[in-house]
RNA sequence: GGCGGCGUAGCUCAGCUGGUCAGAGCGGGGAUCUCAUAAGUCCCAGGUCGGAGGUUCGAGUCCUCCCGCCGCCA
């Protein structure tokens, strides 16, 4: 029963809607690739999917920017949430939803997620005094906050020790929400969901804020100030907190609030996520205002949240100072999408950060994809050992070899391995229970040596042995590569003449390649390089 | 300062509940096949598993302390 309505459920992962104030750099890429990796997973095992992402596009900074740049508010973020949408578009993310919280359809969902919280008595107006930094949009503790003489007028100031941003003693009042009632009910969620946050190291760290205690939290800021965002309802002089707003775009996309749909409907709309990708960065909102958003309003919060590491280069943070930033549309053009999102996927850090580098890159597509798997194809489809462009038929228990064995093993047991890493969001695992498969099959075909079995006609049965061994590890690869490298993988299954209606995750079992037809199929023999040769200067 | 984590071959890292746990990949060195994208395959690393104690028949694997990193919080 319980299962029937999970199953009907659709899987839902959300990446973080980016804001709208920079351009889009290799972390915002590695978000996506993380979410659209799991949501074609999900897929390939036969659930629906949903995938969110989009921009966040209120708040001062947005407001300060256009002003600067002589543009509307709504000009600037139309033409950076585009700049974003390319860029997910070129790396061939499958979102469902682009969401804006600009949309009319956001603008309902958070001021009906406020009044539930209002109506519930989590909302009181306050006075909030403290050190504001306006370009930061924050305030900051006095503790976090330091006395500066400007050498020139003598004059003393404040900034916030972070950020290094000028902060001013400002007194406001504000909507607040009753953050500290939660204290009890976020830590009872973690407690009895050890997973709920990934990796366990950031849900021990959520948890030690928790231990410490939580203070309310400012959802609102006076319009004097801040213009450009949504209205708190039922009191014009006040406009929403940007991460209130923002939070609640996962919300919008499932349709919230529901309020035209039927009980299934509303089953089925997605809620609770069972995904949220977030970067360390923003655990924070993520992992514990977000919740507590959610059950003031009395609704589930997300079954996993995984906060993913950063990507440094030369071990140093990427900054625009620095000018290390790494730019994902200029790595795809050089290296092409799917070799990107294989990197990002194969060595991308979810606990600790981790070094990008071109040299990385094409040492990966070299060794691994070129070397290991593009190779692979290859030799198993050259006109020189299978000219006729048959698929072998599956062997005989009794021509299976002793040296077949080992291969045999390793292709029976990825699709549990690979399964079990992709579902537990462990991507590196995944791409090297793969990859040491493939090299096992590399070494099974060399000992093989089946240049030397084509020679001999008395031979052909054992070359057509080898040969549906190789076929079937690259068949079986490609896949499960799929989520990964969904171009790449299509293209290599095409080469294989297995059908499209043939590549779900059921069939990524030993045995299940060619089941039905087989005589009339042909592989193409004699093709390009998969993975042909990166351009010589680098 | 408090809490948490980490420190394993040149580099990046696997090593769950203690007994083939001293490993993988990359880099480097050597050899070799020729089906294939000069790709592949095979062999080679003798690293005090940060240091010192302790528990145990037995400890990268548990405990204590020290050193050095990192994260979060203050």
């Amino acid at each position: 029963m319980s299962w029937i309505l999970e199953a009907q459920k659709p899987y839902y992962i959300t990446t973080p809607i980016f804001y709208v104030n920079a351009v889009p750099h290799i972390g915002h890429l590695h978000s996506a690739v993380l979410a659209d990796t799991f949501k074609r997973f999900q897929e390939l095992k036969g659930r629906r999917a949903i995938l969110s992402t989009g921009t966040d596009e209120h708040g001062l900074k947005i407001q300060q920017a256009a002003q600067q740049a002589g543009l509307k508010e709504i000009e600037l973020c139309d033409k950076v949430s585009q700049h974003f949408k390319d860029l997910f578009d070129a790396a061939n993310i499958s979102y469902t939803t682009y969401i804006r919280t600009t949309e009319p359809r956001h603008a309902v969902a958070v001021r009906e997620l406020w009044d539930q919280l209002w109506a519930r008595g989590y909302i009181y107006k306050g006075q909030h005094e403290g050190w504001y930094s306006v370009s930061d949009e924050a305030y900051y503790p006095s503790t976090q906050v330091e006395e500066k003489t400007n050498e020139k007028t003598g004059e003393k100031y404040h900034i916030a020790t972070e950020t290094g941003k000028q902060v001013e003693w400002t007194t406001e009042e504000n909507y607040k929400f009753k953050l500290s009632a939660f204290t009890d009910k976020l830590t009872e969620w973690l407690d009895q969901n050890p997973e709920a946050i990934l990796p366990k190291g950031r849900h021990q760290e959520v948890q030690g804020w928790l231990k410490s205690g939580l203070a309310d939290l400012s959802i609102s800021r006076p319009k004097s100030r801040l213009t450009w965002g949504i209205p708190v309802p039922g009191d014009d002089s006040h406009v929403m907190y940007v991460w209130m707003d923002a939070l609640t775009n996962y919300l919008t996309v499932t349709g919230y609030p529901w309020k035209d749909l039927s009980k299934d409907e509303k089953a089925v709309c997605g809620w609770p996520a069972d995904a949220q990708i977030v970067g360390k960065d923003i655990l924070r909102f993520h992992a514990v205002y977000w919740p507590a958003f959610l059950m003031a309003a009395e609704l589930a919060p997300p079954k996993t949240i995984i906060a993913h590491a950063h990507w440094t280069q030369s071990k140093m943070k990427m900054s625009k100072s620095i000018g290390n930033v790494v730019d994902p549309f200029t790595a795809m053009k050089e290296f092409g999408t799917d070799t990107i999102r294989f990197y990002l996927m194969n060595d991308g850090g979810l606990a600790d950060d981790a070094d990008y580098s071109s040299e990385m890159v094409t040492a990966r597509y070299r060794k691994l994809l070129a070397g290991q798997l593009g190779n692979l194809l290859s030799r198993s489809t050259s006109v020189a050992l299978n000219p006729s462009s048959l698929i072998p038929s599956a062997p005989e228990t009794d021509n299976i070899h002793a040296d077949d064995m080992l291969l045999r093993e390793k292709m029976q047991r990825l699709q549990s391995t690979v399964d079990e890493a992709l579902s537990g969001y462990r991507t590196t695992q995944a791409t090297q229970a793969i990859f040491d498969m493939l090299a096992e099959a590399n070494a099974h075909f060399s000992f093989a040596e089946p240049w030397k079995l084509v020679k001999d006609p008395s031979k052909k049965d054992r070359l057509d042995v080898v040969l549906w061994h190789t076929l079937e590890a690259i068949r079986l690869s490609a896949l499960m590569l799929q989520p990964i490298m969904p171009s790449k993988t299509s293209e290599i299954l095409d080469q294989l003449d297995i059908r499209k209606d043939e590549r779900s995750w059921e069939f990524a079992q030993l045995g299940r390649g060619w089941e039905i037809e087989r005589e009339k199929r042909r592989v193409v023999i004699g093709g390009p390089p998969m993975f042909p040769p990166l351009n010589a200067t680098k």
